[in-house]
DNA sequence: AGCACGCCGACT
DNA sequence: GTCGGCGTGCTC
């Protein structure tokens, strides 16, 4: 009789506890941590979960319920990576479950027995037989008669780089058509005469890398030197920050870095904020490392995440990927012998989700992957974060500084366009200043290209009633509905519901109704009347959502086929675009009086991101900024490109306020339908946790919209010494919500932590 | 996350 | 008198 053993699982469920089960003796020998298994939950026959634990100690549960089967061989999930899973679980309080959802694409925990995905075949072509130098010399040379052929074979051996010998290299046929230009025929011609030979071969699903690979560009004086400061640092410190500012060439700098770490036969995990920044950084370092990178985001199909993941771990045919790029959830690909983790533009806000849970930092994670696995960790901005520029200050963090733009181009010339005072003189075109019109004029005139800023989409923000003040409201969430003219409809941004443009006030019946505001949409629109014959552009959220949409906006730009390009802040990362000469910022203000203790370094980054675009290689750049406060203090930090004078007066302020990195932030959320009980509730809450907490508990308040899909919400902000024990602020949290809760009246209220919230 | 149980309004 | 609304609670 075999040993009873017990193993607690991991649903993909929002819920805290882990949920046992009996381990059947059969099962008994295919079952560790980690494994993949399938489970009877409730009514459901089959749920898959992860195992998280396996012992002999019987639980005290009145049912326990059998394994039904085990999936694959070997554990689906890794040792670290359940550890990380844990830390997150833990440091942002949420389930291990909400972590599994996140985390693991559905396709690796798939129904079917093992995890192997639907392997995709494609042909291929090889020389039929192995030829010397000199064999090939004459195979060529008996070719020249016959162009097609003799194409296709230049075409093979450019690509494979075969220069003779015994390994002969197979080539995607579909690949060596398109870059050879040849029909099917010559190849046809070519397999009967016996010289090559076509047969099927699993394939990627990525287009495969068929250029040769270039050598690495030489690092100039200043980019070796941070270089050799970053590999110093290395020495005694597991996170550098590299400071480098817009166009000093970082990428270079990462890809000289990355060439070391796979020379020592590690990976490279390369995070990015969005993906709209990938399309120009993957065929950068797939010139260097070809089909070494692979590309990781929530835009793949599941067949392709699976191919990421089983080219991760080497367990598929094809060759293994040795270069992580992606977003956000990358950081928990099973990345795990990677020497060194990238965080590009490391003070980017998306790096953080907002909801749902797991609300994680993917670069504080990062780290914290990095502690476990061993790797260092290079953050990368213009503009670091006050926190990590902190840490590098203090010496938690390595740094190295790289002042100057690659190739001794200037900084942009940065003008402040006063709009209040240009709105007195009835001197503003629509939404434009005479100095922004004339910039964009002169630009386009050089033939240049330009490009707007507005960070927010959509056409108008609102319709207003000019006669009663009246504005159509989602009816779910207490927000102004936004006007999007090429839907003709109003929509939601919190919560995507539509509804008709009102012909009249729902409140006076006046027909009488305004549009105010604007977003990218309206911009766009007025930019193609006063420029008809521009060639306008838009890149946001909506005009990107189709697959590609964004690479195309961006490669006819870079072709010189657009003039002028209006963006939110998707264009203000990473573009790089040689003639970009004009970059207009067209209204600032919004993001300045943001009630939020980071609103002006946003700010700040937001506007150095943007300038950054401008004049990369021939030009100095100009950037125009209008703002209807051109005397703001951050103004002058913008127009001086001082970096060090912003962060030092926002060090001094954090610390004055007690705000991170001097303090440590949880943000608690309550919702409910019902406002009153939410009200209560969260009153309740602040002073349960306020008479232990004292002062450092603040609110409740509601937020800037107080009711999201048909929920009230209050919030409570807890600012905390980081000498507070986390745990014990946890513990604390949680008995005080528990005791709430034990009131039925606010038994249904959610109640949730955002750690550190951005 | 699903699914059942349970207690209040308009119908054959 | 019943059907069904979704609010609440549980799942090893």
């Amino acid at each position: 009789m075999g040993n009873v053993f017990y193993a607690d699982i991991i649903l993909p469920l929002s819920v805290g506890n882990l949920f046992t089960y009996r381990v059947s003796s059969p099962l008994s020998g295919r079952i560790e941590r980690g494994s993949g298994v399938i489970v009877p939950f409730g009514k459901k026959s089959s749920y898959k979960g992860i195992v998280y634990r396996i012992y002999a100690e019987k639980p005290d549960l009145s049912v326990v319920k059998e394994i039904i089967d085990v999936i694959g061989t070997g554990p689906l999930v890794s040792e670290v990576q359940l550890d990380l899973w844990q830390w997150v679980s833990e440091y942002y309080q949420c389930a291990l479950g909400d972590v599994m959802n996140a985390t693991l694409p559905s396709c690796i925990i798939s129904a079917d027995d093992s995890l192997k995905y639907r392997i995709r075949t494609g042909s291929r072509l090889v020389l039929s037989r192995s030829y010397t130098e000199d064999e090939l010399a004459v195979l060529l040379d008996s070719m020249q008669k016959t162009p097609a052929r003799y194409r296709l074979l230049i075409n093979y051996l450019d690509i494979t780089s075969y220069e003779g010998g015994k390994n002969v290299p197979d080539v995607s046929l579909k690949m060596l058509r398109e870059k050879a230009g040849i029909s099917v025929s010559v190849i046809k011609k070519l397999t009967e005469a016996g010289i090559f030979r076509r047969f099927e071969k699993e394939e990627s699903r990525f287009d495969g890398y068929a250029e040769a690979l270039s050598p690495l560009k030489e690092l100039s004086p200043l980019q070796q030197k941070a270089y050799k400061e970053i590999t110093r640092q290395f020495a005694d410190r597991d996170t550098v920050l590299l400071h480098g500012v817009t166009s000093s060439g970082k990428t270079e700098i990462y890809i000289h870095l990355i060439e070391k770490v796979l020379s020592q036969g590690k990976k490279v995990l390369y995070l990015l904020p969005e993906i709209a920044l990938t399309t120009q950084i993957i065929n950068r370092l797939r010139k260097c490392f070809g089909d070494l990178v692979g590309v990781y985001h929530s835009g793949l199909n599941d067949n392709e995440k699976a191919e990421v993941y089983e080219r991760i771990r080497g367990r598929s045919a094809l060759p293994e990927y040795r270069v992580l790029l992606g977003v956000r959830s990358s950081v928990f690909l099973p990345v795990e012998n990677a020497g060194l983790v990238i965080v590009d533009e490391e003070h980017d806000s998306s790096y953080k989700q907002y909801d749902p849970a797991p609300r994680y930092n993917a670069r504080d994670t990062a780290v914290m992957k990095a502690k476990m696995t061993g790797a260092k960790v290079l953050m990368g901005s213009a503009t670091p974060s006050v926190e990590s520029m902190y840490n590098a200050r203090t010496g938690k963090y390595g740094y190295a500084f790289l002042g100057q733009r690659y190739g001794d181009i200037k900084m942009p010339e940065i003008i402040l366009a006063d709009s209040k005072e240009a709105y007195r003189k009835k001197t503003m075109i629509s939404h434009f200043t005479p100095l922004l019109i004339e910039s964009i004029d002169q630009a386009l005139e050089d033939n240049e290209q330009v490009v707007l800023f507005r960070n927010r989409r959509g056409f108008a923000h609102f319709i207003i009633c000019a006669d009663c003040g009246w504005t159509p409201v989602c009816p779910n969430c207490s927000v102004n509905y936004t006007y999007h003219k090429n839907m003709n409809s109003l929509y939601c941004h919190y919560c995507g519901s539509t509804a008709p443009v009102p012909s009249r006030c729902d409140n006076c019946k006046s027909t009488n109704l305004k549009f105010k505001g604007f977003g990218t949409e309206k911009v766009e629109d007025e930019i193609s009347i006063l420029f008809p014959d521009a060639r306008v552009r838009r890149m946001d959220y909506d005009s990107t959502r189709k697959k590609g949409s964004m690479e195309r906006i961006i490669s006819e730009l870079e072709k010189k086929e657009t003039d002028i390009l209006i963006g939110t802040q998707m264009i203000s990362k990473g573009l790089d675009i040689e003639n970009l000469t004009v970059v207009g910022i067209l209204n600032l203000d919004g993001m300045l009086f943001y009630p939020d203790f980071r609103a002006h370094e946003r700010c700040y980054q937001m506007a150095a991101q943007v300038s950054g675009r401008a004049g990369r290689r021939n030009t100095r750049g100009k950037v125009i900024i209008q703002t209807s406060d051109p005397y703001h203090p951050v103004m002058k930090y913008i127009l001086y490109n001082d970096y060090e004078g912003m962060y030092n007066k926002q060090i001094e302020e954090r610390e004055e306020f007690n705000y991170p990195p001097f303090s440590r932030l949880i943000r608690i959320y309550i919702k409910h339908k019902d406002r009153a009980i939410v009200d209560e509730a969260a009153s309740l809450l602040a002073d349960g946790l306020r008479r232990k907490l004292k002062n450092r508990v603040l609110g409740p308040e509601y937020p800037p919209h107080t009711r999201i899909q048909n929920l009230y919400i209050k919030s409570i902000l807890l600012k905390t010494e980081k000498t507070i024990s986390y745990r014990y602020m946890k513990e604390l949290i949680g008995k005080h919500v528990n005791s709430l809760r034990e009131n039925r009246k606010y038994s249904s209220v959610r109640i949730y932590s955002d750690v550190d919230p951005q």
